[in-house]
DNA sequence: ATTATCTATAGATCTATAGATAATGC
DNA sequence: ATTATCTATAGATCTATAGATAATGC
């Protein structure tokens, strides 16, 4: 179990209750509707949070509702299972960042493959620093075969990594990228670019860094990506590096 | 929760277990003390197995007993808490850890801090490639501050870190090594070295590649070598990569 | 009549403990 | 007497549902 205490801040009301908001009953009015953000959209909100942070396992239904400023039965209302808002909160989720963060545009055809490689990776590493909700549940949900991970790679990452796999492909054929196996260097790309922010704690814990300040964010990023593309040796290795 | 049928192989026995042994009731003969391998730890292996694969919160005291052939009892009578079982899993595994894979060792004393490094992540790889269970438990303690991440960086991960750390330090002294911040390059290794490892999965679901045999296991070791040390451009840029 | 909310609760776990049982040590 | 194990269970959750309540729609 996980109190409530650690996700979201909120002014406690009445004795059992952390409310934030009292919902009113009954079926709202239609201009309302318009206007109010719904009772499933936080909740939704709630879920990204809370799924992010400790996993599907870990979360209950009864977290995702009191962060909310919801009784825990409004889960079931609005979305049936737990399984289902998981599902849901996933789809929120990326449709949010796929409009943040745009990954495959038109406006990048016309660069050469290793410069759109790079506005592709400095894309994906704002994307991991400014919100790790994708990563962390990526490693809630990556390290173990599992329906769930089906689900998300299939609806997903699948589509989500073929701009790196076809730029890298394509870098490879103008013979600008070294001939590696393209899944090493995509998978390489996003180990070192989104799990270094979402381990941020582990940072944090062992050389006093914080990554949240933008300072470092940016010190971190700029760092990330001279090392992937340029190697972390000053003078590159001519005998082809660590064989 | 989480049931047994995903960790351990056993021969169900009776109606409700998974016992792979029936353990002997009553104080121990002091000839088999020595040779018998102790319940205490069976628990522990498996205990290292279930809070990898699922986090401290997912797992249950009944799956590890079940997975060890005990009844769920004995978790409290070997370690008193939950809690405390999952300490004495992380110091179990990394003794195992550092006794398979020392990083610091005085052999490399008289290398230049490149080759140093090299060797150092050139083990880290093949930790993480083989044995997955420390990463995983990163990625379930790291992603979020709390008593356990602190009690793990100061306990395990400074000491293991510092080896890095100062070889690197030592390499940007001698010019031979990028003057990029210290905790970043470390940081970054780290990440790519043994996330994708423990990502296997995704690199599964998304690209169909089979991390667990030993030949894609080592392609990606060297590709990951290769990318660190020496960047992923065929022809290293000139002006200073990405930038 | 429809919609959104709440309270209450059944049924299923999970942690931790109490107490019985079975073996060896001394 | 000591040690290791088991069964049973108290007390605390957690998911999901049933049923009451309060609002607007038509």
């Amino acid at each position: 179990m996980v109190t409530a205490e650690d996700t979201l801040k909120k002014t406690p009301n009445r004795k059992t209750g952390n409310r934030t908001r009292w919902a009113r009953r009954g079926r709202p009015s239609l201009t309302e509707t318009a206007s109010r953000e719904s009772s499933r959209e936080l909740l939704l909100k709630s879920a990204i949070n809370a799924f992010a942070k400790h996993g599907f396992e870990a979360v209950t239904t009864g977290l995702i509702a009191e962060n909310a400023g919801m009784s825990q039965s409004m889960v079931h209302y609005h979305f049936k299972t737990k399984e289902q808002i998981w599902r849901a909160a996933i789809e929120q989720l990326m449709r949010d960042l796929g409009e943040r963060f745009p990954l495959a545009k038109d406006e990048l055809k016309d660069l050469d493959p290793v410069s759109r490689l790079k506005v592709l990776v400095r894309r994906f590493v704002k994307m991991s620093a400014l919100d790790v909700s994708l990563s962390r549940i990526m490693v809630h949900e990556g390290t173990t075969p599992g329906p769930r991970l089906t689900w998300i790679a299939d609806k997903f990452l699948k589509q989500g990594f073929e701009p790196f796999d076809e730029t890298v492909t394509a870098g490879i054929a103008t013979g600008q990228i070294k001939d590696l196996p393209v899944y090493a260097v995509t998978h390489t790309i996003i180990s070192a670019a989104a799990m270094t922010y979402c381990l941020a704690p582990v940072v944090e814990a062992t050389h006093g860094v914080d990554l949240s300040a933008a300072r470092t964010m940016d010190e971190l990023a700029d760092s990330v990506l001279n090392i992937l593309f340029d190697g972390l040796l000053a003078r590159p290795d001519p005998d082809g590096a660590a064989r």
